[in-house]
DNA sequence: GTCTATAATTAGATAGAC
DNA sequence: GTCTATCTAATTATAGAC
């Protein structure tokens, strides 16, 4: 389907939404003007308006879209048949798509403050959906005798707590490979529910 | 020692460090302005400037002694004598000490984007001389041979992040007191390590 | 679809009265 | 020590030309 030549909507949708997460991730929300998003872009800052109703929306709308591709992406990962096979699973899942991600990531978890309240509860139930994967996960291993795990609720959050922490430290740069991580990273989530 | 009446040095400027803390951490460095922290203390935007150089300083000032005085409270702590025991007297400390502080805390790791690259430099030195706690500790009972600990430094930003990762949830209204946090963390911290 | 121009508001910081 | 007033610059968002 060509369009009319000077028409870039599908070229320059897309391109606001990746300038807007590269500079909401480094500098934060609050600090980043629209000015400073079209510059990026290559347009002038009313050009912006075709492409998102107001800053707010284009804020909610990386969350949104990051916290249902993560749920859609887990969803049709392959999943062990044994408690351990899956706490493995997601795991590796975990890091993998999250170190894939490393600014709409960022976003996620930093930028809450800055949701209006009903766009928040929205995120908030997207981001409760996810870790009740791993909250399941956790409670049947439990119920089956294979995990030694006191409290539920609490490991699920000290797990995806550790998981969520590689984003802050690891660099492709840096010593270890991404395998590697994911790997040592297993280890001690296997130990610490006690498999 | 009195002071003339008007004078109210002492007490304005904690006050402003305290709204700017709680300000900061509730909305965001960014998204805080000025005026809405002198509305907070109860005076004119222009006689916060008596108590700091500029809002850059006031950011600054709050996370440097937030984490000098948690190296200073760390120090101050009874030390275990084997890497167990010192693994969970660090445990215990960080959950304590970052429960108590929840504002400062949630500065120190949200608001490092902010700062300027003088002040960034300054700030993450101390933060890596803490991880440096830590680390020390893992690899004093991995060369014992107490810990079965592959990657000390994976280890201890893994850890640091499923420790930090408290302040995120934890509610002191919620199901659980904070000393069976503790008990419940320090746990899984001794089974991560396989001591 | 994009740009230019602009409206309306707000920001950080300072000067000078009291 | 604080307030009032103000300067300068930047902000979001919109209107209308092209």
């Amino acid at each position: 389907m060509a369009r009319k030549s000077g028409s870039h909507a599908d070229i320059t949708g897309p391109k606001v939404r990746d300038a807007a997460e590269r500079l909401f991730a480094r500098h934060g929300y609050a600090a980043v003007s629209m000015r400073q998003i079209a510059s990026e872009v290559g347009v002038q800052a009313g050009a912006l308006y075709l492409y998102t109703k107001d800053k707010q929306s284009l804020l909610f709308d990386l969350m949104q879209s990051h916290l249902e591709a993560l749920m859609t992406a887990w969803l049709a990962e392959p999943r062990g048949d044994t408690p351990g096979a899956r706490l493995e699973a997601f795991t590796r899942f975990h890091i993998r798509h999250h170190l894939d991600r490393p600014d709409a990531v960022f976003i996620a978890y930093m930028e809450l403050r800055n949701l209006d309240p009903a766009n928040f509860r929205v995120i908030e139930a997207l981001r409760k959906h996810y870790e009740d994967v791993l909250e399941d996960i956790l409670r049947d291993g439990a119920e089956a005798g294979v995990f030694a795990v006191p409290d539920t609720k609490l490991t699920t959050m000290a797990l995806i707590g550790m998981l969520t922490g590689v984003n802050i430290w690891y660099r492709a740069s840096g010593r270890l490979s991404r395998d590697r991580v994911e790997d040592l990273y297993c280890e001690m989530v296997q130990k610490a529910v006690g498999a």
